[in-house]
DNA sequence: CTGTTAGCGCATTCAT
DNA sequence: ATGAATGCGCTAACAG
């Protein structure tokens, strides 16, 4: 038991007015005469008393904070979505919450648990494969959730993210309409992600005799891209284009190229996902698929707000995303 | 009011206990016969019950939450400094809530607030300008604060970081020794980072009568690295050595350098700051200031937890950096 | 518009 | 080793 700072008592017993005053002034309601108001709000001033959240926890059996479970957080896009998260959280007054995964549904679970041990009131989830545990029990604590990250007109649960599978088929597409016709792609550990395997389908899907495709899975990261960029070339050191599912995996390839003596676009063609921030700064400017985290992260928190607030229904949403013709790309 | 799950009274009344039991094995008290803990823990697992985090915080005045406020998420190296505090706090049982303040003091007072709201127990602060107002509220309500990612024997206030004077010194006598005589330094906002202002002023101490140095303050990103190289190079063509105060200027600069025709380290060497992932994967690797940022946010989060827990006192540690010697600097 | 009165779910004396 | 009683700080009826 610490000591205890002003609490909603004493600043009734300053002002001469009742708490429950206090804790209307407090709350906004309307029904307060402005003079008390102003007298009310004074005192807070004066004495520094700030609501205690624990209590209004309590009491109200609402949290204002919203649970999101990523699988990383060291790299790559997902920066730029919490960001999104946060701020869209930030303005309604809302908190957030984070817990990272390593793409580990078990880790997620677990995570999963602590944050509701904190009392999250919703949760953002990342892609559609979770332990069946994870959902039966935010659905047996009537605890709302989403998947993000992906879009599944069919999913029962609310999905709000992109057509992972659509856009790398058009990827393979607008690259095979430039007339490449053998390609490399490169992608994250297919173990850890959904959306990275309905990328790869989707690219697959484009395939056709005359177009052939090769896989390569590696860590996602700088040095996964250059891996495999280097593998892909010792395979088939004519292929023209490489189709890189993160912009990370695009920056490795970059190196690996750069190292072994080709050229951007002019050896070979590189084309990303993400649109980060320094794509369009690359030497030469990285042709990439634009994916809105930032929305896609504001998106989800202010559906939250609004389910958790006026109790409006949570809806699947498919956000847009293009390619950004840059430089490296080239038509053969 | 929304509907109730189980609370400790239904476990209670399911197990013929009374709270206080429950309560007592709940928190691992030792004095329970282990059959009635055990009966106590099936229970629990049965009924699905997880104590409520807002009933216990107001009881024991204790939210087992730590907050942080960084300048940025987006980029660099505050991810994996993120990831070492989260690491830590989680495996201590503790929650990190975290807000974002672009280095400006005014939004991260505001976010100091609302996480104090929140019921914040502990701040981490990055670097040692803030308002006053801050430090105070801070003081008055004794919720202790460190600054972290600087290093100050002297101040007050612990600060557990690094000398960014110290290495940006050594960053450039490390050049100097090279034979490399006219440099160029590349910094982000003075005015965001009192971090940035110490390695500039590290840098310009190393200056003398042989070895000039032009500093160029420019926006924390690729493309800020990318530009602020192109004016070094358009006001002095003869540079032979760039020193970045980031990793991700450095890569911004790599690729003002590849349009400006010129190699690395042929013929303008390069040397960072942070030793991000893909450092070591660039081309060519990057040579670089090793920050540990993942051991800072584990020594921040484990002295938080101890000094809440035990009462350990709070201090000031410095953390150990190195140059990585890779390929990007040659030596004249 | 304002005050009174009950809890919210839990940890914690103090008994036993 | 266990139970009964109390209060943490706040909000939400219900009065007036």
């Amino acid at each position: 038991m610490a000591k205890k700072f002003g609490s909603i008592r004493d600043v009734a017993r300053a002002t001469g007015l009742s708490t429950a005053t206090i804790s209307r002034v407090m709350n906004g309601a309307r029904n307060v005469s402005p003079e008390t108001r102003d007298r009310v709000l004074e005192a807070c001033r004066r004495m520094d008393y700030v609501p205690n959240p624990a209590a209004r926890a309590l009491s109200t059996n609402k949290s204002r904070t919203i649970a999101a479970i990523i699988p990383n957080i060291d790299n790559s896009v997902f920066s730029k979505y919490i960001a999104g998260i946060e701020e869209a959280l930030d303005k309604r007054n809302y908190s957030l919450v984070l817990a990272v995964c390593h793409g580990d549904p078990e880790q997620e679970f677990l995570a999963a648990r602590k944050l509701l041990g904190m009392g999250a009131e919703a949760f953002i989830l990342s892609g559609a494969v979770h332990l069946q545990e994870l959902t039966q029990t935010l659905t047996r604590r009537q605890v709302p959730y989403v998947f993000t990250s992906i879009w599944d007109a069919e999913s029962p649960t609310p999905t709000i993210g992109y057509d992972n599978f659509g856009i790398a088929r058009n990827s393979v597409r607008y690259l095979a309409d430039r007339g490449h016709r053998r390609l490399g792609v490169i992608h994250g550990p297919l173990a850890e992600s959904d959306r990275t395997a309905a990328r790869r389908a989707g690219a697959l899907s484009a395939a056709d005799d005359s177009l052939s495709l090769d896989c390569v899975e590696t860590d996602l990261s700088v040095e996964g891209g250059k891996r495999a960029m280097v593998d892909i070339l010792s395979r088939d050191p004519g292929v023209t284009a490489v189709l890189c599912m993160s912009d990370v995996l695009a920056l490795g390839v970059y190196f690996g190229l750069f190292e072994a003596g080709l050229r951007v676009p002019d050896d070979v063609s590189v084309m990303g996902f993400d649109n980060l921030d320094w794509a369009k700064d690359a030497a030469p400017p990285l042709t990439t698929n634009d994916l809105p985290a930032g929305s896609m992260g504001r998106e989800v928190a202010n559906q939250f707000v609004d389910h958790l607030e006026d109790g409006a229904a949570l809806e699947s949403r498919l956000l847009p995303s293009r390619i950004v013709e840059r430089a490296s790309v080239r038509a053969l």
